[in-house]
RNA sequence: GCUGCUGUAGCUCAGCUGGUAGAGCACCUCAUUGGUAAUGAGGAGGUCUCGGGUUCAAGUCCCGACAGCAGCUCCA
């Protein structure tokens, strides 16, 4: 016997191998036929799975449409309805991986001819057939080898693939039959399809085989899923009143921000006036905190040699993205690439014989290019070029003559900043250190460029030109868990200040299978151990991920979703040991002797276009008192009171607000229309009543009509919102849509 | 970078199967001088993203580039 555990606390005693379906059908009808699936010791199964054997207590539940769980279970089934109606429709279909999404579910498929988002209304017809007919989702166990025998038989190859790559070493595989729909999954399903209420396909887009991008792209066809048509409609309408509050579309109505993709380059923001205002207000508020805490403010340049960043690592691993190196002198012949090939020629011909012939081919086909094209290009810019010695040179002659050349040029090539840190660590650099003097806090809002790909980019949140509220701390091995501790805090504060309840905390850990870390394991261990234990000991919940590390140490981030469910870091802690040792940082300790400092890296704003977007998002573009662009709007109801008006504006400005005066030639209403569509905080409306008691009449955006006020109330009322940057207006910081973390798996 | 979709006035969009561009808002002018989310009338504004091609004729069809959107991959 076997002794379940309801979520009324009762108790229910049942024979070994009964199912949840009879379970429910014992506690009632009703129960039993709005069951979806059932949760055991708080795994979700199918209703027809026979409990296991346990002793003590099993804890059991029939989940019904009220779970969430249950929709799970229901989106993931959707995606087997998908698939099959996809391979009624488009013979030759392969199926790869059809997971349920927190919002929906997506199924990756390989179809002989593409599918296009016309054919979704055809799809969701053969859907619907499906739902109809509410065939029960029926499951049955293979060996491996069977399994795969069956898979193949099915015609379905990336099926066998997994197999073989990742299910080998499982006694036996799960498989769900649907009618002439067999698929490969774990499960669990519906009962029968007739569940279904609503379903609607969403999108389609292209997505790799195992996310890997060298492999075969397949396309992902996106859709949700739901009990009824009402939960459906309600989260389309979230999904539409979600992107009213896109960052994109409200910098363009509330003119914060610009992007001249065809003049200025795409990823590049332009910060108009009003959107100048809030970053101006955000970076004051920021320094300010930063010099009480004791960092000290610097400049540094938006370019450095090239060298410089050859000694930090960045450049070569990450050339790819980063904005192409300018040479000193402009009329210089780009012959780096032909460096580069040259190099590679003599390491390989060193080392691996065999591809001598193969080599040597491809090094003579250079040469070519180099004597008739280059060559003459570098003669005529740069007269030291033995040109002629090189024409009549041998391969090797030739590339020693255009090494020893390469060497002189070389330093006289310069980055565009892609990190501001070799900056900050040249001024560290710059005086000796006592061990007194750390933490060294250098601080600086470094404006970087990345040269992200086109299909990255989007809106402010990723871009390829962007400021940092960056920071580098030189500390003493001391000193780093104190000064990570309070670079969290730190940020918990700006986050708090700000409202931005809704974020999570991730550390960034190297991962151990890749190589474009720099840097000793033992550093790494170290590092990745006392960050860890940084957020352990302050109780907070955080999620080690491996791969998320910078490539010179590990990190916490601070992460945030926008409006349509994306995720993006903004404020970021991270620890380095390896730039310090790059660079040969020193100071000078107690015993008298060289040390080496512990660098963090710190940004608790991220980016300033990053964090602006995001709090765009998080306010609908009604920012708080402090920060709005403009803060009040005086407004007469006609022109006769304008000069009491300007009386009004003129006493507003001169106590610090910025506020600006609506003197058109308009009815009242048709301001107040526009200011509250413009999001300003306070409308003041001045007429004969407020002229003759020296008032103002107020209104405020979120409580409309607050009455008349003497101007020296409204100053100081005003006066305390700002101070105590008070957010007024209830807002969350996502709708929480989207989330593509898979639930379940095939 | 990849897959799919999109690109018409400052903004949001219409323009059916090819026949020399249209609305609303914004803008400008005039009238109106008003009391808490749109006063009325008039005017100006477009090389239909760019470059090729098909055609008697291209905003419309085809190809390419660029850009935007969604996703994937990437993200110092």
């Amino acid at each position: 016997m076997l002794t379940l555990k309801l979520p009324d606390g009762s108790v229910r005693q049942v024979a070994e191998g009964t199912r949840p379906r009879d379970v429910a059908a014992a506690i009632g009808k009703r129960l039993a036929q709005a069951a979806v699936a059932a949760k055991v010791n708080d795994k979700v199964v199918d209703l027809d799975s026979e409990l296991p054997a346990g002793n003590g207590e099993t804890s059991f539940q029939i989940l019904t449409d009220k779970d969430k769980e249950a929709l799970a279970v229901l989106r993931h089934s959707c995606a087997h309805i998908m698939a099959r109606a996809v391979m009624r429709l488009f013979p030759g279909v392969q199926l790869a991986f059809g997971p349920a999404l927190e919002n929906g579910f997506y199924y990756d498929i390989d179809a002989p001819t593409p599918i296009r988002e016309d054919d979704f209304p055809r799809i969701e017809e053969e859907m619907r057939k499906i739902v109809a007919e509410a065939e029960p989702f029926e499951r049955f166990e293979r060996s491996v080898d069977e399994a795969r025998e069956l898979v193949r038989d099915l015609g379905q190859g990336y099926k066998v693939e997994h197999i073989d790559d990742d299910l080998k070493r499982y006694p036996s595989l799960s498989f769900y039959r649907q009618g002439e729909f067999i698929d490969l999954c774990r499960g669990p399903h519906i009962p029968h399809a007739g569940k279904v209420g609503a379903i609607k396909l969403l999108s389609i887009a292209g997505a790799y085989w195992k996310n890997d991008s060298s492999r075969r792209q397949l396309q992902r066809l996106y859709g949700t899923a739901f009990f009824n048509q009402k939960d459906l409609d309600a989260y389309l309408n979230q999904l539409e009143e979600a992107k009213k509050r896109d960052h994109r579309v409200l910098g363009k109505q509330l003119k914060l921000f610009t992007i001249s993709p065809d003049m200025v380059g795409s990823g590049l923001i332009l910060w108009m006036p009003k959107g100048a205002i809030v970053r101006g207000i955000l970076e004051a508020f920021i320094k300010d905190e930063l010099l009480k805490r004791g960092y000290q403010p610097v400049y540094t340049p938006h370019i450095g040699r090239l060298t410089m960043y050859e000694t930090s690592g960045h450049y070569p691993y990450y050339k790819k993205s980063q904005f192409a190196r300018t040479p000193a002198n402009p009329f210089q012949p780009d012959v780096h690439g032909h460096r580069d090939f040259l190099r590679q020629f003599i390491a390989v011909r060193n080392q691996l014989p065999e591809h001598q012939a193969r080599v040597e081919e491809a090094a003579l086909e250079q040469d070519q290019k180099f004597t008739h094209e280059v060559v003459p290009e570098i003669e005529e810019v740069d007269p030291r070029f033995p040109g002629v010695e090189y024409r009549k040179g041998d391969l090797q002659k030739k590339h020693d003559i255009l090494s020893a050349w390469l060497d002189v040029q070389e330093p006289e090539t310069y980055l565009i900043k892609p990190m501001n840190c070799p900056h900050h660590i040249q001024i560290y650099k710059a005086e000796p250190h006592s061990y007194r003097d750390l933490p060294v806090r250098l601080a600086e809002f470094g404006t970087v460029y990345r040269y992200e790909k086109t299909g990255e980019l989007s809106g402010m949140t990723r871009v390829r030109g962007f400021t940092q509220d960056d920071a580098h701390l030189f500390v003493t091995a001391e000193q780093i868990e104190a000064e990570i501790g309070s670079n969290i805090d730190l940020v918990l504060f700006v986050l708090s200040s700000l409202g931005l309840n809704d974020y999570r905390v991730r550390v960034g850990l190297r991962d151990p299978n890749s190589d474009k870390y720099v840097g000793k394991p033992e550093n790494w261990q170290k590092a990745e151990q006392t960050l860890i234990e940084v957020v352990k000991s302050r109780g907070m919940n955080y999620s080690a991920e491996e791969g998320e590390a910078a490539f010179y140490g590990p990190k916490i981030d601070f992460v945030v979703r926008d409006c349509i469910g994306r995720e993006w870091q903004l404020g970021t802690v991270q620890l380095d040991y390896n730039l310090p040792e790059r660079f040969n940082l020193e100071y000078i300790g107690k015993d008298n002797a060289a040390h080496r400092p512990v660098m963090i890296h710190r940004a608790p704003f991220g980016s300033m276009e990053r964090f602006m977007g995001i709090l765009i998002e998080h306010f609908a573009g009604a920012f708080p008192l402090w920060l709005a662009p403009e803060q009040a709007r005086i407004m007469p109801v006609s022109e006769r009171f304008r000069d009491y008006g300007e009386k009004v504006e003129n006493e507003l400005k001169a106590n610090g607000f910025r506020v600006h005066g609506d003197y058109r030639p308009e009815k009242i209403g048709y301001k107040i229309r526009e200011a509250q569509l413009e999001k300003i905080p306070y409308m003041l409306v001045v007429g004969d009543k407020e002229q003759s008691a020296g008032t103002v009449s107020v209104r405020d955006r979120v409580d409309g009509d607050l009455g008349a006020m003497q101007l020296v109330e409204l100053i100081q009322r005003l006066g305390e919102e700002v101070n105590e940057r008070r957010i007024r207006q209830v807002s969350t910081a996502s709708a929480g849509l989207s989330d593509r973390d898979a639930q379940f798996g095939d």
